[in-house]
DNA sequence: GTCTATACGGTGATAGAC
DNA sequence: GTCTATCACCGTATAGAC
């Protein structure tokens, strides 16, 4: 297959950027697995072996597309070690959280949510684990021996935009999930309070 | 490699039912693109070509697999057209489902979580879609100029089952993520409920 | 029903010219 | 940076003997 448009004029950085941004496109909607290396290049109008100059290899997109990552939690996790306690702290951890990721990051999530093993491998391979990270937040919220079911009530909570992605229909406005996200963290974690 | 455990002796039906269970554990671990017919078969015992006598081919187990769904979302779209309208109506239908979804069901869940979209697309070519059973329901439950928010928060409660084995660390016993997820969905429903 | 043996296509990945 | 050409491998799947 010789005939193919003039791949337009890019630089490096530009190809690169615009591989990861097809990439996530792919990955998001057919899987990480399902995805070729060959569709990519196809998408990106390059060869294949052209894509192998920009990356290693296949697991290197995901990790260019994941680094970065983990550092949110470890600021939350930070900023709660620093408050004083109070009845409100886990509320406010909770939107916090949740309106810190709310930002341009749905895209990044409905990959997430797409190929939840394989970012588990790739995050514990990278050494950072996000689920680790959380764990840590949680710790400070609650007493270590709380009851597991207000815990995971809690973990839910954090959760809760995933969920909403999750949930939605295909075509959902963004806006609309992140508000539905944001009512169903306070609710979660009022839930969570109850005993 | 010729030296292999000599197959326990099973009846057809016995081999292609420890077949799904074996397949369904795989599937749901390292997820479905990731498993090879060859592991199977070596879990099982037996060789790759005499897995291919029980099933056509691999999509062919998830369809064993997945076959028998959608009937229990149809027979709730149906007992909720049966109630005459109430103000509970909305969060019996909710914990209606989420506890007939809890028996045994954990596993199967997992496995649609590890694999969101092959579970979609295998269940469209299979002609039921969920989805569309639950939108049926959430159309029953709420007038259909309803706020979206509202409505997705209704979706929500309707998943708090698989959104909590999501969010339950590994090792998590399954009464606790059961408990979790009814609390959710009764909490969910409630801010569903609220304008 | 289970085996051995094999066909076939596509995949990730590399070498080396331009 | 991008290309052509090529690789080894592994996946699904089938044929046919027992």
């Amino acid at each position: 297959m010789p005939d193919r448009q003039p791949a337009t004029r890019r630089t490096g950085a530009q190809t690169r950027a615009e591989a990861q941004r097809i990439a996530l496109e792919l990955f998001s909607n057919q899987g990480y697995e399902a995805t070729s290396m060959q569709q990519v290049a196809d998408a990106l109008g390059i060869r294949k072996a052209s894509l192998y100059y920009h990356f290693r290899g296949k697991d290197e997109i995901v990790r260019s597309l994941l680094e970065g990552r983990g550092d949110e939690a470890r600021a939350l996790a930070r900023w709660v070690h620093e408050q004083t306690p109070s009845p409100t702290l886990a509320r406010d951890a909770v939107l916090r959280w949740v309106d810190s990721s709310s930002r341009e990051k749905l895209r990044g999530i409905r990959f997430m949510n797409a190929n939840p093993l394989l970012v588990g491998t790739v995050a514990r391979r990278a050494g950072v684990d996000v689920g680790d990270e959380l764990a840590a937040v949680l710790d400070a919220l609650l007493p270590h021996d709380a009851d597991p079911r207000r815990r995971l009530l809690l973990r839910m909570a954090f959760m809760s935009l995933p969920a909403a992605v999750a949930a939605a229909e295909p075509g959902t406005p963004d806006e609309v999930t992140v508000a539905a996200a944001r009512a169903a963290a306070e609710s979660l974690v009022a839930a969570a309070a109850r005993p």
